[in-house]
Formats: structure tokens, sequence, C-alpha cells
DNA sequence: AAAATCTCTTAACCTACATCAAGGATAAAT
DNA sequence: ATTTATCCTTGATGTAGGTTAAGAGATTTT
């Protein structure tokens, strides 16, 4: 695979949700630029500033936060197609709360904040497009969120298993026990009574 | 207070975030109707399409989601200045997950889908205000999701005097309770424990 | 003003999950 | 190939917050 066909699938993932003209495809290809990451390597790390927001186009990220018990919680994995970056950081130059780390040998179109207003003016339909992406990253983490209030590990596990199946193979358990909010602990004996 | 002032707080709120013609002024007035609200009384409610994003400009709102088991949890409070909606359901025609009701007296500004796509369309600056506001709501839910799998209630009760001194004057406690993810009883002991 | 409803508190008991500790299985690094 | 990490499992014990029950104030309704 070769760069043009990275910044194609990105180009299609747009075009698939917004019209867009063979004009503004190539300002938004060579906005982006083209990164591979090393498994553990990270996309970004609480603390400092995020200056990166990312689409995957190949491997996955897992983003989480360390809190200050030094213990790690998993915010979401992003896969193929999914973005990953830290919106408060990315638009205030803030240290970033969050990490991102490859999982996996992976790739990743990314773009800065300065590149990203100026694709914005170059190309406004993406205004509307990156607010659509946004609210659609705001109702999964309400669902998110309501489910992690008003159910049991074991019905998150259950959901999970549902909503993305084949996880297992993609995830290590322990990482699935922190996106749960558990610890592997929990995880493996809970598993364990399942087999009842 | 009249129409025109309220709709004026709604229009100021626009213009000190982006700017606006004194003609897109007139547009935006237009766009929404003014609503009062009596204490208890739903601005939208669980398993129907919520067809109303609302400006609060007097009073509050608790916006909450009911499990399977009948139990309530308070996704968020909306004070004046602050917007209520289910952009899932909104956006989509679906019905709601959650639903909205007046804690008091209320008044707000609503619009309907059609209505903001209309407005969207004759005030573009709009796309970027919505998507900005949007983010702000992600980024504030992400941290609320952050504090709930990372923190315990008493540490998340302190987290939110220290964020809303006067809450407890505006919401009865067992609507904090809710909010803190626990129950009245358990809000109740961890008070008393705190008097030590 | 009485009745009904809502809100807060306290206490005894229970449960889901955390914590601590340790061993075995895989996979990665040298 | 051996050492070193990483990952998963199991068991014993601890605890935050849930559950159930009941009573006392407040507020609202009639």
């Amino acid at each position: 695979m070769n760069e043009t066909a990275y910044k194609n699938q990105l180009v299609e993932y747009i075009a698939s949700r917004i019209d867009i003209t063979p004009k503004e495809r190539e300002i938004i290809s060579n906005a982006y630029s083209l990164q591979s990451y090393k498994k553990k390597q990270f996309l970004f790390e609480q603390g400092q500033v995020c200056h990166i927001e990312a689409f995957v186009v190949r491997g996955t990220f897992r983003i989480f936060y360390v809190d200050s018990k030094g213990l790690e919680h998993v915010l979401y994995f992003a896969f193929k197609d999914w973005w990953a970056g830290d919106i408060a950081s990315f638009n205030s130059a803030e240290p970033s709360g969050l990490s991102a780390q490859a999982l996996e040998e992976s790739i990743a179109l990314v773009i800065d904040p300065v590149k990203k207003e100026e694709l914005l003016k170059q190309v406004p339909a993406l205004e509307r497009l990156f607010r659509i992406i946004t609210q659609k990253h705001l109702t999964v983490l309400q669902k998110r969120f309501l489910l992690t209030v008003s159910a049991n590990a074991n019905e998150r596990y259950n959901e999970l298993i549902k909503r993305s199946p084949g996880i297992e193979q993609l995830v290590p358990q322990h990482q699935i026990a922190s996106y749960l909010g558990i610890l592997p602990e929990s995880l493996s004996r809970m598993k364990k009574q399942l087999l009842k």
C-alpha cells in the first residue's frame, strides 16, 4: 500500500458523509500526513499538548487516562477508520488529559491545529462534517457513561461483546478489563463464572 | 422581562462566541420560540422523539436516564445559559434515551430540527458555533466519565462542590446523589462522615 | 388545617468488585 | 536458548456503596 491509497481511504470516508469536489479532495489529501507507529509507540501523551488529530488507517490504538493513583483507564479503542485525539488539548494547546498508544504496528493520517484551521477555511463544508463526527462521539460516550453507571461489569461486558464482536482477538484481556472499568482479576473471575 | 429580552440573552451568548451581523441576529431571534415550563414539566421524554433543542434562559432542568430496573440517573443539570437536548434523537428522529424535566419554574428558547437546519443554511457561521459547543460538551462529559471510573463517591462529591458551588441550594440532595451515581442514603451517610 | 406526597436521615445487613499475594503460561528480548 | 517481561488465573480477605426498612420533617395539595 502506498501513501495515495491511504489518503484515498480518508477521502472516501469523508466523501461518503458530505459532498466534496475533486479539487477539495486534493486539498484534504495534502493537509494530512502519513505516520506509522510501532507497537507501544505514543500518538500523544498525557501531560503534553496534543497537537495531533489522527485518522487511523491501519492497526489499533488505545486512548487512556492515568489517574492520581497511577491506575490506567481506557476511554476507547481506535480501530481502522476511527479518529483519535484529545479535542480539548488540540484546540486550546493545554496539556492533554489523555494518552494514545499503538497496541500493534499501526498507520495513521495526522494533522496539527494550524493545518486543520487552514483546511477548514479552504473547505468550509468540513465544519459540518466535524460537527457531525463530534456529535456522534458525544452520543457514543453518553451511552457508554450511562451504561457504566446503570449496569454491572457483567452486563457491560456482554454489551461490549455484542457491539464489538471479535474485540477479544484484537485487544489483550487486561485492556478490555480497563475499558470495562474493572481489574484484570475481576474480568478473569467473571469469565470463569460465565462458563457455567 | 419580555420575549425580546430573553432572545437577546441568546443572541448575546452567540455573539460572544462568533461574529454575527445585525441581520443574522434577527434571523436567530426569529428561529427560536419562547417556552415556559412549570416545575416537573418535561422538555422531552425518554422513549419519544426529542424534537427540541433548548437554550435555558431561566430556571433549571435535570437531564436523566431511566434504566431497565427503573432507576433514574442524572446525566447533567442545565442551568441558565446552558443547552438541553438529546442530539442523537434530535438529529435522527429516533426515540430519545433521555428525559429532561424542569426542577423549578423555568423558561427556555426552543427550536425544532427543521427550523435548525433552515437556520444553519441562513447563518452558516453557526455550523462553527455548534461544532465548538458540541466539542465543549464532549470534553465535559469525558472528564465526568473519567472521574466516575477513577474516583470514589466522596471524591466526586468534592469535585462537584468545587466546580459548582451553590448547587446544593439549587438542586435537591437526592438529585445530587443521582448525579454522583449513588443512592440518597449513601450521600446522606457520606455527608455525616464528612462532618468529622 | 388535614391529608398526602416528597425529602432526608439512620441503622443493620449484603454484594460486587478491589486488594493482596502467588503461580503458571506466553511471548519478547538478548 | 535462556532470561526477562507480559499476561492470565486463582484464592483469601476487605470495603464502598447497595438494599431494605422505618421514622421524622418539609412541602404541596385539597
